[in-house]
DNA sequence: ACAAGATACGGTATCGCTAACGTAGTTTGC
DNA sequence: GCAAACTACGTTAGCGATACCGTATCTTGT
């Protein structure tokens, strides 16, 4: 197998107990050893196994994520960036996915924290607080990303969904659109949240919101473009129909716009659109998409630090970090100067 | 912290190794006993520490995973499509991104091996053979996906690259286009077969490879559009321009459109694209481009298939899975019947 | 000059689990 | 009726590392 500690200490003539110290920098070791240590441990091109070294130190530089889709740019992203703040701090990832079904996320969970796990993120599509049951009682910190429970006290990382909702609506309000109708997402928090701020947009502005404009949407957001395009179909039959649409997401927006194209509508002059996320693909669509960024690297980067935090310092209370979103505009949503 | 075996053997009055043994559904042990063991572990919710379980079994059942860049589309799919078949197997995926950087894959390679991964799965970046020097002499069995080294002597899945080039370029000659280029791609070997493809596509019906028409692509895939923008920007100062591209992959045919659209090109009248890849947002471009498909979530099952037999079987030798590329056809190659 | 502290190293006991035998008690064959 | 085989369970030794404490040697202050 792998050189062992134990062999470079009989190598060298020390003991076991003086290399392993060498290779953490203990500070009880005098440099001369230290260096000698080193040289071979390099030479050797030696590795501590982690296994081992995880189970005695009760430490396994691991963390843990799981998501619902990792395919989502989303999450991909996140995930992303993540990777690069730990693997700065030599921290591992071990990714599970969910696949947007609740029971599939709790074995996820069981099995990331039955390999020791140092920390836990996770983006849940639990709708139930109840799946959390378990997690809770480790001693294990986690972090909810992107989609919170507002009773459970956990750190938290995500988006403020509810101003993204908000300034979608506004944007929409502002270039002049008055029968604004919503394709919304699942019943999480940012699906919820987005819904709150379109809703309080539209009340701010003294307008009712409009019976019938607002598609509920059932399926997971896997089927994103599929749900958009289901949705826009519906709102096509109301009368009058809406001249402005804020989708849950990028993805729905692109089944939306899908079904006003086909329907022979103008985007954005018949109808304008506005999405969230901001993938990296909503400049190169058929009609370049205006959208919600939600500094989704930065998102990561968040999460990653604060992981480190609660690895440090396990006693350290729950923290909310809430990026502001960012309107993007494109020109799905504005007749395009000319 | 958590329930342990002893703890459990200790509360049934039966020795710890007995506990192990139903947990692990071993022969020597009565169905009563067992039955009696298995209803107490449920109860008490009990996960063996994965940890402490790898490293006397020398089993981690983690598999690890390196690619260059978790937002790609390609790794991104492959990547959950892999998790999906390991999962059912209760394999564990620990991933690793080398961002491109050949350096950094050593690091990352070398980290995941210490983490006692039963197998290592690598689309590597490395454009020079020797940065596999140190996989190659560990037991670890691996695989690499997507990326090929020919003279390794090591398992590979991924997509027939030299047909894929083959087939877009044979798809813009039957389109009637006579001075088609190429954009090619990095200098590993999806890239180089895809540009062995192309000529080969070319000489095969006695056409002379054009001077000019062949743009290498220094930068890493990450930069796909820009280099794809970049590249069309200097094909089209050739003259006369080319009236077919295949890009080396579908980020890189979007960067080539958008520079061709700005130039007043008309697609696909002007100039034909091709891509590769075939990623999920072809359909939805401004011009919905026509693509080779690499079925990669099928690559992904293939890999993790693969993956399951090494590990079930270490002796067993290299396998190579190389998977049929298809045409899908949009607008972007072919004028839309009207 | 000598106790007290610092320095550098090593021994022992785990961490939680599994592999590989051991060993009672029961069944079986002829 | 007794060795051989089978059944069901247990004992012992690790896996490769770390934590914690012990100890020999060297400084140091007064």
């Amino acid at each position: 197998m792998a050189v062992r500690l134990k062999d470079i200490a009989r190598e060298l003539g020390v003991s076991l107990i003086t290399v392993s110290k060498a290779l953490r920098g203990a500070s009880d070791i005098s440099e001369k050893t230290r260096e000698r240590v080193l040289k071979r441990i390099a030479e050797l091109n030696y590795r501590p196994n982690m296994l081992a070294r995880g189970l005695a130190s009760g430490k396994s530089n691991i963390v843990g994520l799981v998501v619902p889709d990792l395919l989502h740019p989303f999450f991909a992203e996140f995930a992303k960036s993540l990777n690069g703040v730990l693997r700065k701090h030599n921290y591992g990832l071990i990714l599970a996915s969910s696949e947007e079904d609740p029971v599939i996320e709790q074995q996820e969970i069981r099995t990331v924290l039955a390999r020791g796990v140092d920390a836990l993120l996770i983006a849940s599509c639990q709708t139930a607080l109840r799946g959390f049951y378990g997690v809770e009682d480790q001693r294990t910190p986690f972090i909810l990303i992107d989609r919170n429970f507002p009773h459970l006290r956990a750190s938290f990382v995500g988006t403020d969904d509810y101003r993204a909702g908000m300034m979608a609506t506004k944007h929409l309000l502002a270039g002049g659109r008055r029968r604004i109708a919503h394709i919304a997402g699942p019943e999480l928090s940012p699906g919820i949240d987005r819904l709150r701020g379109y809703k309080a947009a539209l009340v701010e502005q003294q307008r009712r919101v409009p019976r019938g404009y607002l598609i509920a949407n059932s399926r997971v957001e896997e089927a994103g473009e599929a749900a958009g395009y289901a949705g826009m179909r519906e709102l096509l039959r109301r009368k009058p129909r809406p001249d402005g649409v804020f989708c849950y997401n990028d993805l729905t927006a692109i089944g939306a716009m899908q079904a006003a194209v086909e329907a022979g509508l103008s985007i954005p002059d018949d109808v304008a659109f506005v999405g969230c996320g901001n993938i990296r693909y909503s400049d190169f669509l058929r009609i370049p998409l205006s959208s919600i960024d939600q500094s989704t690297g930065q998102l990561g980067e968040c999460a990653g630090d604060l992981a480190l935090e609660l690895m440090r310092d396990g006693g350290r209370p729950p923290q909310h970090i809430v990026l502001d979103p960012r309107l993007v505009i494109r020109d799905s949503s504005v007749t395009p100067k000319r």
